[in-house]
DNA sequence: TTATTATATCGTAATATTGCGATATATAAT
DNA sequence: ATTATATATCGCAATATTACGATATAATAA
């Protein structure tokens, strides 16, 4: 069918799926980076950086935009986008929380 | 085009964007957390937990094997699926780092 | 007003993902 | 050898993603 079955699962498993399908792409990994690096991002800056056209950067920072894990506010002709703290925080204790509950023992296999 | 400009990123980027891609699905965190949990997992036992068919399973498995988050040992007639603990540290330590990058700092926005 | 510049959106082609029924394979039991 | 059970693979349909040229929008500059 080619569509998610999102109802079987809980809201946790959705929202965290959801969060890191909109960081499992290198374009917006390395978005990310550069954001966070220069603390003050503004669009064109990537699309020199970048190999990518434009209008590709400009989804990728839509996607990002519309996952929570940033924001923009125009800044005269341009944008200026930045992380959002509070979605950042909830990835990092989502994730955190995932992450650790593997404890590394090695009982079978 | 569809095709992922991979070339464009560096190794670590698409790695990263690799491991994520394997996990960001709600199936395959319940997958996971299930693994995680039992310490010793049976895929049979999904079948009749989860609300998928057994071919989604199985694909499912198929691609957390393929990242390397998972292994899988055959034990007489089913097969004993397990983390990869090399994989997992790898996952932590990549995320860790990305994740921590960013300080919280508001500077702009 | 008319450029100029920065970013967003539209439309489209190529490819990938999701899910499942049907079927294959492989081990164990009878 | 036959049957039962567990898992994998095939093939397909529906939908999603990725990328980009072309075009639209919106704000400043001339």
């Amino acid at each position: 069918m080619g569509l998610t079955k999102s109802e079987i699962f809980t809201d946790e498993q959705n929202q965290l799926s959801t969060l890191l399908k909109a960081i499992a792409h290198p374009a917006r990994i390395a978005i990310l980076q550069r954001i966070i690096i220069s603390n003050t991002c503004i669009c064109g800056d990537l699309v020199g950086e970048l190999g990518l056209a434009q209008a590709t950067i400009s989804q990728h920072l839509k996607e990002l935009k519309l996952a929570g894990i940033i924001q923009g506010t125009i800044e005269g002709v341009s944008v200026c986008y930045c992380i959002n703290p509070q979605t950042w925080k909830l990835l990092e204790a989502q994730l955190g929380g995932f992450l650790a509950s593997y404890k590394g023992e090695t009982t079978c296999c």
